[in-house]
RNA sequence: GCCGAAGUGGCGGAAUUGGCAGACGCACGCGACUCAAAAUCGCGCGGGGUAACACCCAUGUGGGUUCGACUCCCACCUUCGGCACCA
């Protein structure tokens, strides 16, 4: 028998030749076309996590595919080393940030090594290395120098737990996004990126090929939104500016709110509002952005005792200040429309602020309600009857819902049957008061008080209401007819009053004409302008921590910035630090760090923040071009051939960090003219220098999570002594998983949900899960385990979640490659999940890998001359290959190259691996005849080898070795597909009758149309499912041998 | 609440984008080899139904479009991800 495939054996070999051969150094080369393949960088956390091996190695195998076909591929790979982990194991276990982050690198490059990936070890970049970082320093200072970054007060993201600043992308939920801890808003100066000057820019996606989703997600972080700035004035003269999208809605705009930060609180706050106000503006300052959120949708405010003028219609309405408007957002400070505003609604309707409406509804959802008897006198339905209006009758309540144009009608019936000191009203598509003498309409503040006026007076049960509003909120029916949000057309408006909210211009496409019309008039007016607005915020990129880029820049002791200047970047870390228990950051109380001198020799003082780590990954795909290289952030001439990355791979969870900072890197180093010299280059040689510049990525595809594997805990039986739920066990045994679950107080039988040292949770089976304490003393039996067993030895159920060291369901590569080899992990990556979503780890499923692997292996190691195993039962020197087999043979060769082609293309590794799977059990069914003294049997694994090369690359190399076809099958071509070859001669016409599937037939693939039509109504199961009917119509599809009988 | 993705055998997943649902695997069952087990090999494997066919049901649920729907449209349910007072 032939030798095992030993994986051990043959990785390590493959892995040291390679490198030693520089197999995968990519150079420049304009002869050939280019690849830049990509995956995210990893952070240098320790050890490689499967994730990774999830990230990398099927990228790995698209770009060896790239290679094979023709592409001059570069692969690069490296370490994102800047961090606050490195700090914070300097602070807890003393050891230095710098040797903490290098060890960790030692020990992970020797793990990505096992992978058996094509990277490029010579381009390798670390971004903690002072010839990486003096680039992130220089381009800082590049930034500076062309207002790119600037020094700002704002409101930040204080962690108290870290003592740093986050950036907006960094917090969800209130909560720092890596540690969970509450982070505070404070007021702070700090380091800006302009990233806004390019929002409009970042929305534009044209010539991407990026997922959908991420561009969404990209879109709603930038949030654009269109609409006026309009300025108002309070009653003192002072301006407030205001930002709304609706421009429509001024005339309904009933009251102004401020955030409690805004600049005007402090002026504008009268004599006996001042306390409130005072007290409103600190709890809010003391809030953190959970709390804030926590609160829910009860709204807060206080009235600050100003009044400002409607500059439309001169309405005096009051200034309150509310922590639900946003000193960050706009200029933080609304005019509040509440008829047409949910937020305002609800604040209005709490504290009895008017709302008017000024947009028609589109639905015309129109509706009164009134009171047979009470309000109204017999007859009345009678004559709603009459009229033709719709209505309802629930024993004396009657509730009307009459059409827009019945408004007028119905009101007259009112009147007419009204009882006196009663009225009704009638609400949504029309607002009407109506009273025995007078029908009041309700279009203004005016009209407001003088409703509000007679209604109290007629009926104490609406006499404490303090708007009309919130007299209406009272009658439940009506309460889904008072708000709307819709672009109707404007009522209550003055000279806009009609003004349609949408129209369809002249090219088909709606505008929203009514919010246009305002803002052209605004402008004229000179009370407001047309804007667009963002939720994008600049880019806080100060951090205080100490493992970070240095923030080139001084300040002088006259309080001037100055940058360093650039023959003296980098601004190297010190290294000896003292880290604090606070976790201040040392560089605070470095003298030879802090005391500088400034351009004029006068002394200085350094900044001590340092930038956040996205930074350096912002810009890292250009250090890969030349990590040595000391002109400039890359070698101009790299980057004419290489740039931009054709395809970058990883995890989604970046989509509004990394990735919406790094196409702001590009945008701007393009303006800088960073990349002058490489699109001169570039052009040089014949390519669109545009190409290069505009954009970091052209293709990206993001993986899926790889989860923790499902387990079931031990199922347990445990006696001992009951104290209410819980029990004190002084037995315990794993017992067979079938046997019926007891619960009984003092003995229980169950599966263990969860264990913290010797307490356990055990499911009982019966909806119940116990608590079972196990005394000090107890027996503890598991059977499968010999010798004396204890608790810790006990499993406990584990649920699909992520995998965590605390959870206890990690899988470790570096285990797996032992166990398995780097070829099986891979190909079992790639083959057990669909690689853009992920799934929970199945340590059984990796049986398949192995078993393809090896069966491969038997393949190819067995010579097929002379082998007395499993080759020898066919008599094989005598017969000769029939030319069918030899055919059948190329076919299923073709077809799988065919499959596994398109399924690289589309990143879809586990049905490329399907098809070598396939191919393989083909080859395998054909080693027993024949065929093997063909040709074609020689073509078939050759290609196969070929085929498998970027997923295996290891076992690859080993037999295409021993099959003495060189050395390298790493530089081979990629097979090329013969659509002739692999065109199949007969085909399963499929006969479906009335679209059911009622007879196959095997057929010659050129079959015609008639021919095909003939037999297919000749078939016995085809004309009983007719049943003598004729057939109406016959639908054939020829490229899928498909026909359908319509009776 | 808003935005996005997904829902297919016991499990992971296929299905050339409207044309034979379940490729390729895992697990499982039966058989062979073995003293035995593992490994390996052969057969089976969505559900119902039948002696066996036939046939019926089936891609989260309910409708619709179509000769034909996992695929398109409408409504709903569930799970996961993102955002969350953004004026």
């Amino acid at each position: 028998m032939a030798e095992k495939y030993v994986p051990k054996k043959i990785e390590p070999k493959w892995q040291k030749r390679w490198e030693n051969d520089r197999l995968y150094r990519s150079e420049v080369d304009w002869n050939r076309p280019k690849h830049y393949a990509m995956t995210m960088l990893p952070y240098p956390s320790g050890d490689l996590h499967i994730g990774h091996w999830f990230a990398m190695t099927p990228s790995d195998a698209r770009a060896r595919f790239m290679r094979m076909r023709g592409y001059n591929v570069m692969f690069p790979i490296g370490f994102d080393a800047f961090g606050l982990p490195a700090e914070q194991a300097a602070i807890s276990r003393n050891i230095h940030p710098k040797t903490w982050t290098y060890n960790n690198i030692t020990r992970m490059q020797r793990q990505l090594r096992s992978m058996g990936a094509m990277f490029d070890w010579e381009r390798e970049a670390i971004s903690c290395d002072p010839g990486y970082y003096r680039w992130t320093e220089w381009f800082f200072k590049q930034f500076f120098e062309n207002d790119l970054a600037y020094r700002g007060e704002a409101l930040v993201n204080w962690s108290p737990t870290l003592q740093t600043v986050l950036a907006n992308e960094q917090v969800i939920d209130g909560k720092d996004e890596r540690t969970g801890q509450p982070v505070i808003q404070k007021l702070m100066e700090q380091w800006f990126f302009r990233i806004t000057k390019y929002a409009d820019e970042l929305l534009n996606f044209d010539n991407l090929n990026w997922p959908e989703p991420i561009r969404i997600m990209q879109t709603n972080w930038i949030g654009r939104s269109e609409g006026a700035h309009v300025t108002f004035t309070t009653e003192h003269g002072d301006p407030i500016k205001v930002f709304t999208t609706r421009p429509d809605t001024l005339w309904g705009a009933t009251f102004m709110v401020l955030a409690p930060e805004h600049a005007l609180v402090g002026k504008i706050t009268t004599g006996e509002q001042c306390a409130g106000v005072e007290n409103y503006v600190e709890q809010a300052a003391r809030a953190t952005e959970i709390e804030r959120t926590a609160e829910g949708r009860d709204k807060t405010g206080v009235f600050t005792g100003a009044y400002a003028i409607n500059p439309v219609n001169q309405a005096r309405i009051p200034i309150w200040i509310a922590d639900y408007v946003m000193i960050t957002y706009g200029s933080g400070a609304i005019m509040a429309v509440p008829a047409h505003d949910q937020r305002d609604f609800d604040f209005a309707l709490k504290f009895g602020l008017p709302i008017i409406p000024v947009i028609a509804r589109n639905d015309g959802l129109t509706r009164s309600y009134t009171r047979l008897g009470a309000w109204v006198t017999d007859g009345f339905t009678s004559a709603l009857d009459k009229a033709a209006i719709p209505h309802q009758v629930d024993g004396s309540d009657v509730y009307v819902t009459p059409d827009i144009d019945q408004v007028d009608a119905y009101a007259a019936i009112v009147q007419q049957y009204l009882k006196p000191g009663a009225w009704t009203e009638i609400v949504g598509g029309a607002w009407l008061f109506v009273f025995k003498d007078a029908v009041m309409p309700f279009d203004s503040l005016g009209s407001e008080q003088r409703i509000l006026e007679r209604c109290r007076a007629l009926e104490p049960a609406v006499a404490d209401k303090r708007t009309v509003m919130e007299m209406l909120y009272g009658v439940e029916w009506y309460r889904d007819a008072l708000y709307h949000d819709a672009y109707g057309t404007m009522i209550n408006s003055g000279e806009f009053t009609g003004t349609p909210g949408i129209k369809t211009d002249d090219n088909g496409e709606q505008q929203r004409y009514a919010k246009q019309a305002v803002s052209h008039w605004l402008e004229k007016q000179g009370i407001g302008q047309a804007t667009v607005n963002y939720r994008l915020r600049d880019w806080l990129i100060s951090r205080q921590r100490y493992w970070g880029a240095p923030i080139p820049v001084v300040f002088t002791d006259g309080g001037t910035i100055e940058a360093v200047p650039e023959d003296q970047l980098p601004v190297e870390l010190p290294e000896d630090v003292q880290f604090m228990p606070t976790g201040q950051s040392p560089l605070l109380f470095h003298d030879g760090f802090l005391n500088t001198t400034a351009s004029d020799g006068s002394p200085a003082k350094r900044e001590t923040d340092t930038m956040d780590t996205f930074m350096c990954s912002s810009w890292y795909q250009y250090r890969y071009l030349s990590p040595d290289y000391d002109q400039a952030p890359f070698d101009p001439d790299e980057g004419a051939y290489w740039l931009p990355v054709d395809v970058y791979t990883g995890g989604a969870e970046h989509a509004t960090l990394h990735l919406l900072y790094t196409r702001f890197f590009t945008k701007a180093m393009r303006d800088l003219g960073v990349f002058d010299d490489a699109a001169a280059i570039a052009g040089k040689n014949g390519r669109n220098p545009d190409e290069l510049i505009n954009e970091p990525m052209t293709v990206l595809r993001n993986q899926g999570q790889i989860l923790g594997e499902e387990r079931r805990g031990d199922v347990i039986e445990a006696a001992g002594r009951a104290d209410g739920e819980k029990l004190f066990a002084d037995h315990v045994k794993v017992i067979d998983p079938s046997t019926p679950r007891v619960n009984e107080p003092d003995r229980i039988v169950g599966e263990i949900m969860r264990r913290t040292e010797d307490v356990l949770r055990v499911d009982t089976g019966d909806g119940n899960q116990r608590t079972v304490e196990i005394t000090s003393g107890a027996v503890v039996d598991i059977p499968a385990i010999p010798g004396k067993n204890d608790v810790n030895q006990l499993k406990h159920h584990l649920e699909i979640q992520r995998m965590s060291k605390s959870k206890g369901n990690v899988v470790d590569p570096d285990e797996l490659v032992a166990q398995y080899g780097a070829d099986t992990v891979r190909g079992y990556l790639m083959f057990a999940f669909d690689w853009q979503k992920g799934g929970p780890w199945d340590s059984q499923g990796i049986q398949g890998v192995v078993r393809w692997l090896s069966d491969v292996w038997g393949l190819f190691a067995e010579p097929t001359a002379d082998a007395p195993g499993e080759a020898s039962a066919v008599e094989t020197t005598a017969v000769e290959a029939t030319g069918d087999d030899i055919a059948t043979l190329r076919r299923k060769v073709h077809q799988a190259i065919k499959r596994v082609t398109d399924s690289l293309e589309t990143f879809s590794f586990n049905t490329a691996i399907a098809a070598l799977m396939s191919l393989k059990n083909t080859l395998q069914t054909m080693q027993q005849t024949p065929v093997i003294h063909s040709d074609a049997w020689d073509e078939a694994r050759n290609i196969y080898l070929r085929l498998m090369a970027p997923f295996a690359p290891h076992i690859a190399e080993e037999l295409w070795g021993r099959h003495g076809y060189g050395y390298s099958v790493h530089l081979q071509s990629w097979p090329e597909y013969d659509e002739e070859a692999a065109a199949e001669q007969t085909i399963t016409l499929v006969i479906q009758v009335n679209g059911k599937v009622r007879d196959r037939i095997d057929v010659p693939a050129d079959i015609s149309e008639e021919e095909a039509k003939k037999l297919a109504l000749e078939s016995e199961s085809v004309l009983r499912h007719m049943s003598g009917k004729a057939p109406r119509n016959v639908i054939y599809v020829g490229e899928r041998g498909m026909i359908n009988i319509v009776v």
